[in-house]
DNA sequence: CCTTACATACCAACCGGTCTGTTTGCTATT
DNA sequence: AATAGCAAACAGACCGGTTGGTATGTAAGG
């Protein structure tokens, strides 16, 4: 793989189990085994450019993979809980979230960093989306269409701050568990 | 008011609204214009010692807070309602969050210390627990109090990191719009 | 031969934390 | 009542380490 790919795929998964100040470039550097002259090489605005090129990245990656499995399931409410199941196997394996979650970004940067915040409002847009497609081919309408893709946006992401904090997957299963009272509309 | 309690006011509205690198201790000292002699008379275990009372202290703020808005109204859905807009009111005066929310804290501190994790832990447990005695009085079983509590938790909690990347409340008021559906059980 | 893609050395600024004063207020003794 | 003593409550200088960022060097490829 080359370089810039590499550095943004490792920077990634720093960023989002760390957060943004919390990691150094000299980590990010060691990750990937390479000095700073590459950093500032592909990334002349240093690391917050790299973190803005890290959200472009994820929110493709995250597109992809959300639009592959709502393909796959006939209703809104068992994608989302494949998806759901998805975030809890990788909780689970991997001790730390590494999946869909950005969480740490956003509310570090979103009040300091303009660009930063874009970046992260379109990467929620584009889940909202998602959501609202599938919905809206359920028979739903526009408005409530919206409100529920808020609504799952929101209690998935929380539920996923009340994972690293209980230290356990449950928040997400019980939120699992609930969809069909959240997609009643 | 005492030296302490008012870098513990200072520092919690810091770390609220930047999280906890991001916030310098020389930044904090500046706020509340005393020196580095003060802080670590106070808290021996410096800036970490002083985020953890923050939380304490932000979580003694919010019970008596919420306690009393529960009290006050009859219903969950009035009372919590009544709390969003609340919420609401301040990030439009403050223009930032300074209310109930440490996501910032949670995401990049949980995997990191525990005893910050503990006692973020401790404020959602908190937090959820009135929600839960209130849902029990008007009916709703152990199990489905626990599981609406959670719901409600998650979504406000995930609506108020929509609301910073938005840059606007429109999250925040949807999720008070959708209170009826949520609290269908 | 000149651009791309790095490596390496270097830098000032800042970080959290420690150490050593110094002032202040209470308290026990005479 | 005066004073001695002593601990609490800071102030301010100082420190090593790390930070993100830059400037220069260099090897490879077209």
């Amino acid at each position: 793989m080359d370089t810039k790919s590499l550095m943004i795929e490792k920077a990634t998964l720093l960023f989002q189990q760390k957060g943004y100040k919390s990691v150094g470039v000299s980590e990010i550097l060691k990750a990937c085994d390479v000095t700073k002259g590459a950093l500032y090489h592909h990334f002349p605005n240093g690391k917050e450019e790299l973190l803005i090129a890290c959200l472009k990245s994820l929110k493709e990656a995250i597109t992809i993979d959300m639009e592959d499995i709502f393909k796959r399931h006939s209703s809104t409410q068992e994608a989302t809980q494949f998806m759901i199941n998805k975030l809890i196997r990788n909780l689970e394996t991997e001790g730390k979230l590494t999946g869909y979650t950005f969480s740490s970004i956003v509310s570090e940067m979103a009040t300091v960093s303009e660009p930063v915040r874009q970046a992260c409002n379109s990467l929620y847009e584009n889940i909202q989306t998602i959501y609202y497609t599938k919905l809206v081919t359920e028979g739903f309408s526009n408005e409530a269409a919206s409100d529920v893709a808020l609504l799952m946006t929101t209690s998935i992401e929380g539920a996923i701050m009340l994972c690293q904090t209980q230290q356990s997957t449950a928040p997400l299963k019980t939120i699992s568990k609930l969809l069909p009272t959240i997609l009643k509309g």
